[in-house]
DNA sequence: ATTCTGACAGCAA
DNA sequence: TTTGCTGCCAGAA
């Protein structure tokens, strides 16, 4: 079988290696409704625990997606939402939490242990 | 090819 | 405790 490159992790989906980003937006559009996740969770699904950012960078891409990218359900380790200024709006990402039934506090997501949803663990 | 940036996370002071 | 720097990896200029 022909590996194309590195196989970093099992999960490749038979894509191509350079699908980090689609691979993100797998397991983004995998968080259930009105839950949440952490950047580095999905890094770390991802085999790379630390490489968050890129995660956050791939959501950043997530806007030209054809399809819903639930980005708004990704946020960092403490819950805070902070890219919700990439949502056009700085409310809008927490609109669309508040729709899903999350509450969301100065910017922080309340019983984000709660919500907390990995992939990790729940995928698995 | 090289440099900078980026929606984070972990560790040091 | 809070603040700041570094590490990480990939894409864009």
């Amino acid at each position: 079988m022909k590996r194309t490159g590195t196989s970093k992790s099992s999960i490749n989906r038979g894509r191509k290696d350079s699908d980090f980003f689609a691979m993100v937006y797998e397991v983004t559009r995998l968080i259930p409704y009105g839950r949440v996740t952490s950047y580095g969770a999905i890094a770390r699904y991802l085999g790379s625990g630390r490489s968050a950012r890129m995660v956050g960078w791939a959501l950043n891409a997530s806007h030209s997606r054809p399809e819903f990218i639930p980005a708004h359900r990704v946020v960092n380790r403490n819950g805070m939402l902070t890219g919700k200024h990439h949502f056009g709006n700085s409310t809008t990402m927490q609109q669309l939490l508040a729709n899903e039934g999350i509450i969301v506090a100065d910017d922080c997501i309340v019983n984000f242990r709660e919500l907390f949803w990995d992939p990790g663990s729940e995928l698995n």
